[in-house]
DNA sequence: TGATATGTTATCTT
DNA sequence: CAAGATAACATATC
């Protein structure tokens, strides 16, 4: 699932291949993806690529931007030529040899390349926003992990305000922006910390452990270009390689690197939750 | 075939 | 009312 580090790599990529470059033409194949009127982008140059949370951010000219969420299939990829049919130099997993796949829901044609947004599970979207709506839209969501607001008083203060399951606090994009599943469990394994400790209750140690805990897996997920587990893919097709390296996460029935106990899993939130007896047990809540 | 998984949001419940 | 729990969304996989 593309979470801060995959949505990260995806924008230093685009950012190389579609800056400052202009949206010749959109083309929507599927309208719940892209609800605008594809026209009012097409013309525009494109003059910043950003990203907040798990949002994708396109600046356009005129106080104009394009919004994208990957949701849980979402992949953007770039091909530097705008053929008609694009033949891949080999077969994708999930995509197929061809672009546009059964999947592609919008096409953008960019100078002289072409952008397509897949998304299997149409979840994922495209929007249009002005920048006032922008903002608005950005205001919702919580603390950046990389900015300075992730500082430890701040995160001490949004941990401390709810009662929540500290894995499900994580998840919560209002309070803390760009976790998803993978880096929860990661970050909770790596600080020793049950995923269902009540948020408030965790020490300042524990804390501490666990700020540092998130900026080390959010690192390792940019340092190995985001984990490739089920949909994601990088712009050029190339997968990232985080997943090679999960400690936790979808090993249910493994044994714990450090203790040797058997990885469980629960269900926290409707979430699949990874967790380690010995290492996350109830003697290590506080 | 029907249960399950997934991130987010809308809606229901306490 | 607000916080928390759960259903809904779309689709593929098993």
């Amino acid at each position: 699932m593309p979470e801060l580090p995959e949505v990260e790599t995806i924008r230093r990529q685009l950012e190389k291949a579609i800056l400052n470059k202009k949206i010749v033409k959109v083309k929507v194949l599927s309208q719940k993806q892209f609800p605008q009127n594809p026209k009012l982008v097409e013309g525009e140059k494109i003059i910043g690529v950003e990203r907040r949370a798990k949002i994708l951010i396109f600046r356009l000219e005129h106080r104009k931007n394009l919004i994208a969420h990957l949701k849980l299939s979402g992949q953007f990829i770039w091909t530097p030529k705008a053929e008609k049919k694009t033949k891949l130099k080999k077969l994708i997993p999930t995509i197929g040899e061809f672009l546009p796949s059964k999947s592609t829901r919008v096409i953008l044609t960019i100078g002289k390349g072409k952008l397509f947004f897949n998304e299997m599970r149409k979840f994922g979207w495209i929007k249009l926003l002005s920048d006032e709506e922008l903002e608005k839209e950005l205001a919702r969501y919580g603390i950046e992990p990389f900015k300075t607001d992730f500082s430890l008083a701040n995160f001490e203060k949004v941990l401390q305000a709810s009662k929540k399951a500290i894995k499900q606090v994580l998840l919560d994009q209002e309070k803390i922006a760009g976790i998803g599943n993978i880096y929860a469990n990661e970050s909770l394994y790596l600080s020793k910390i049950h995923p269902a400790t009540p948020s408030n209750k965790l020490n300042k140690k524990q804390i501490e452990s666990l700020k540092n805990s998130l900026i080390k897996v959010l690192k390792l997920g940019l340092k190995f270009g985001g984990a490739s587990d089920e949909y994601y893919l990088h712009p050029d097709t190339t997968r990232g390689t985080y997943q090679n390296h999960f400690l936790i996460y979808g090993k249910s029935g493994e044994k714990c690197k450090n203790c040797s106990a058997v990885i469980k899993r629960i269900s926290l939130g409707g979430r699949g939750t990874y967790f380690c007896p010995g290492c996350q047990g109830l003697a290590n809540r506080k």
